[in-house]
DNA sequence: GACCGTCGTCGATACGCATCGACGGAGGAG
DNA sequence: CTCCTCCGTCGATGCGTATCGACGACGGTC
């Protein structure tokens, strides 16, 4: 079995040092166009690839940015991988790899690989109010890009979807509707539990919300579960007078779903809204008006970021939002 | 900005030499206890942690698993996120590391981490019929496990669910329950012409076991897109007589849907099995006689034999199959 | 009491690449 | 024609670890 070819077997069919083959490949110095043609032919020739390892080694650069994915997430697993796809292509496209390693290995995981130098970079997603990663993140020393917001975000360099302004926009569509009540049909309690910390910013803005426009707001938790959905639509459906206005922070399919088994049209009967990607808002039979947490958006910004900072690693830290925009759609009446 | 301390310092300050240090984490040489003591204090003391790429450079081994992901994939993004965190998991309990390439990178992403020496081994997912990676994985040098079947597969290490052992579960169970014919509510026909390997063994094998049993098959690719699995039923089901048994090898929940739709409920009206994992067969409302396609022990014993692949990487190309078991629930009417 | 084997440790070296300083040659300025 | 500059290339060195051979000390054997 034939060695694995490095730079000193490319410069000896080049014809030229091992030192040489390096510039060519780093372009950090002038090489002639002879040279530099000689070169690229040996490699090209022992179809060599230069040893990872050694590159870091000696270059202090692994070209590795590691992700803390979390699996167990309540959230959609689309969700997710919308994400870690937007993660790994973004890394490529600047010659990068991606390294992943899965929330349930804690903050140690953030030491490791850091510590051990596998990667230049780490993105840490599915932050939590508490979260113990933030104060280990401080001390790592490389660049490191939460998305998502802790509670004590001091120094740390944070971007996450405007929930707070989705919150707003939604709630304000459904009173422009003429709702005078909006039912927020919301994450799950354990989510809110765990301190995964949108929740809370997204139901104190819709609060806020839905005080400055007159409108009582009634905030229901949904429990994950089949029947939950149902008995929870059924519940606030259930009171006297005219049905609120419907905001479906999460699960807007089976909200809608639900509507429809009782023959409530939305868009006709009732006001729905929700937070939820375009693709799947426009998927559903009734085209919802919704707010997109726009997962690749948040994603590719993030990585944008992060290797701004792998150049400049003295970045302040920040908190950074993406904006949320209202799409309109046919789940709303008329405003009027 | 203090240095990162290397095994030198841990030697200097345990009073011994470098080379004692790696022993000691090695554990290949036998080290009294004093001095394990001594070591072990000083690696505490200053939080050393070994540097990757040099490990990588001395050691030839990178401690790293690179896995292929199709993220991309017609298939449900729950399922591939079980396979990734799986083969996480399995890596992470060998002290090793998973690299994550998209598949949409071709071919040239398997000799890109493999030249590099990026990592050790190789996971290929979502093995098309006609798979490019088969031949590159040949001459590739590593450990290299497909989750799927090429068509050439000769040399190559392949495991997979039984999907064949599926069909013939699946028609079986229709055909005892009475069925004089059965429909199969089958992956979209995009799937198949991607070649996605396993959509003609399954079919291959339900009609052989229709055949088998005396009854007529029905195969229904169903277009991805959300009217599709409505339009599929309707049709299936607007035949005079009774109506045939239904198999649904994906979208479980969506057929099930269709047909409480139109109150038929399995079970009682019709019967209904499908391929679909043990989770999603007991949260719907009718819980589903089904097969699970066992994403967690595929990849679990893909990751198992790929760790004896790398240790000892003479083991011959096979082809392992993850056995199908039926599970009887409620969607389907006792037989007699 | 001399000898041999084992245990525990050390020093030296290799791994493959990036980078720094140095150096020879070509070209322009005087 | 000479001196100086800049371009292009080379040799040497360091990155941090694993591993090999060697060596001293110790205990046991005859």
């Amino acid at each position: 079995m034939a060695r694995v070819p490095t730079s000193k077997d490319v410069a000896r069919i080049a014809g030229v040092s091992q030192s040489t083959v390096s510039y060519v490949m780093s372009g950090k110095r002038p090489i002639s166009e002879k040279t530099r043609r000689l070169v690229e032919d040996a490699i090209a020739q022992l179809t060599y690839q230069p040893n990872a390892g050694a590159r870091a080694l000696a270059g202090r650069r692994t070209n590795v940015v590691a992700a803390v994915v979390p699996f167990r997430t309540p959230l959609s697993a689309h969700g997710l991988m919308a994400f870690v796809e937007e993660i790994a292509l973004a890394a490529r496209a600047r010659d990068h790899d991606l390294l992943i390693v899965t929330a349930d290995e804690g903050p140690g995981a953030l030491q490791r690989v850091s510590g051990r130098a596998l990667c230049d970079a780490v993105v840490v997603m599915e932050v939590r109010t508490d979260d113990e990663r933030a104060e280990v993140a401080r001390s790592l020393g490389r660049p490191t890009l939460f998305i998502g917001v802790p509670r004590d975000a001091e120094g740390l360099h944070c971007i996450d979807f405007d929930f707070e302004g989705a919150a707003r926009l939604l709630v304000a569509e459904l009173a422009a509707a003429g709702n005078r009540e909006v039912a927020v049909l919301g994450w799950a309690p354990e989510l809110e539990e765990l301190g995964i910390n949108y929740v809370p910013r997204f139901r104190a803005a819709a609060e806020a919300a839905a005080a400055e426009h007159g409108v009582a707001l009634r905030w229901c938790a949904v429990p994950s579960g089949h029947g939950a959905v149902e008995e929870c639509v059924a519940q606030v459906l259930g009171a006297p007078g005219a049905p609120p206005g419907l905001l479906a922070s999460t699960g807007a399919q089976a909200v809608l779903s639900a509507l429809l088994r009782r023959d409530l049209v939305p868009g006709r009967d009732v006001d729905l809204v929700a937070l939820c990607t375009d693709a799947e808002a426009e998927a559903l039979p009734v085209p919802l008006t919704a707010v997109s947490p726009q997962p690749r958006d948040v994603s590719r910004q993030a990585m944008e970021w992060l290797f701004a900072l792998l150049e400049d690693p003295e970045g302040p830290g920040e908190l950074r939002l993406v904006p949320a925009e209202l799409t309109r759609r046919r789940s709303v009446r008329a405003a009027g």
